[in-house]
DNA sequence: GGTTGAAGTTGACGTAGCGTCAACGAATAT
DNA sequence: ATATTCGTTGACGCTACGTCAACTTCAACC
């Protein structure tokens, strides 16, 4: 049925125009060996056959579903479509997670427009930090009730587990500053523990804008919960109630 | 309120590890200018100040929503909040067109993989082509009835005007064939045209799986609808009629 | 046979946002 | 004085090609 006896080839340009890809396209594929030319010619002209341009169709159809050209290769060397099938499994679950992650990009763009337009400062909206996703929300919600976590929380959806750390890292400057200044013996009270604290505030503010009776709440947390504790002080508990005493002292002076 | 008088700085580790970006990434805002640090020491080491930890904070938030560098930097740069919402009023726009494209991408990748599972071969499903999205359809509705081309229209819903292009431009290469075919005289039930001919239909198959009647229907469509002839001839009427010819000399022969 | 033009070839650089060496200088602890 | 740590400036690598640049080939025309 499928007699193909005078064997037809095309050029590059032929293929490129056919597929409508350009022609460097193709000399790329060639390159990676993704595509092979059905033979070349002496001053080195590629030759494109029916079978090239059958592997082609498929090359092409496989890059529209947003596969990468090393995976497209893996596909069509599969010989079992399980194989391929897998793969494709792997790039939907990818593709999925994508969506959610554009998703909540635009809640989160949305928030900061809204603040933007109401003047605000675009420092003080959108996220959330300090608690990871689970283990302090409880805490958290039984000391300062469901309404500002539930606030908080929905604030941190947007967010994956790299963030929450990076967030949370958000600690170390200011402990490494305060840890020399107690060394020195400085007061919690004197200027340039304060100034510490304040960057520590506008750090946190980040996320999440505490009163006075919150940050010194945060405070009491970060010593009385073990958890906070080890993460905050690295071992050394004499710091982290430094900082607490520090930052009441913060929140008696320059919060309402 | 805010006296910071013991001017305090940090090291770009310290920064990095407060803020969670890596030392490489400082220095490249450094070398493209988007974070500077507040001044250099003499070995060339960065120092930075609060000031750019704030600054680092928006830019980081902005990197969050998505943005590239250089619109973070056009959005810091903003004096008034206006622009700067403008920019991300942009950005979320993209952001909803690329979540609806994955989504689109996540159904044709699932359409893909039951087709393969159900052992089929890969070139045979997903697209549809031929017909752009509005100009041609009610034609194609008339002719072949609204269920055909609904289920059609259903596969084409994931694509974009330049794939649509794409796919038009396949006929390229077998028209570019077929017209060296008939200067030479060779007849349209010829094998060497009808080689032709089968790749036209492979191609065709890329999008969508003509009958033989569907397939002589297509081979009228193209001569009698004037955009079409007009798009597939390039000027030259009597190469299309010569491709219904074969066409309608294929579909006898070889289709169902 | 010479020339011209179209179509082809192989480099090579550019894209975004850094990661990841390499080779070296400087500040700090011992 | 020296070992260690922290910092510096290149430079290449990554995706999937676009975009020159500098040549070579091939068919056609005179």
């Amino acid at each position: 049925m499928n007699d193909t006896e005078p064997t037809m080839s095309w050029s590059i340009n032929e293929v490129a125009r056919a597929s409508g890809v350009t022609s460097r396209t193709l000399r790329h594929y060639h390159a990676i060996g993704l595509l092979e030319p059905a033979w070349t010619a002496d001053g080195g002209r590629r030759h494109y056959e029916q079978e090239q341009l059958l592997r082609l169709q498929r090359i092409l159809l496989l890059r529209e579903l947003g596969l990468g050209l090393d995976a497209i290769g893996e596909v069509l060397a599969a010989q079992d479509g399980a194989a391929a099938v897998d793969i494709l499994r792997r790039h939907r679950s990818w593709l999925l997670a994508e969506r959610d992650r554009l998703d909540r990009l635009v809640a989160t763009v949305e928030d900061t427009m809204t603040t933007l337009e109401k003047g605000g400062t675009m420092t003080a909206n959108s996220m959330f930090a300090g608690f990871e996703q689970n283990p302090y929300e409880d805490e958290a919600r039984a000391r300062w009730g469901d309404h500002a976590i539930d606030d908080a929380t929905a604030r941190m959806r947007g967010w994956s587990k790299e963030q929450a750390d990076q967030a949370r890292s958000g600690f170390g400057a200011a402990m490494t500053a305060l840890a020399a200044l107690r060394a020195d013996g400085v007061p919690v009270g004197d200027a340039r523990v304060q100034e510490v604290i304040d960057e520590h505030y506008q750090w946190i503010c980040l996320f999440w804008t505490p009163n006075r009776e919150a940050y010194q709440g945060l405070a009491d947390l970060y010593v009385d919960d073990d958890r906070f504790r080890r993460n905050i002080g690295q071992g050394d508990d004499a710091l982290v109630e430094y900082l607490r005493d520090a930052m009441k002292a913060y929140a008696v002076e320059r919060l309402a």
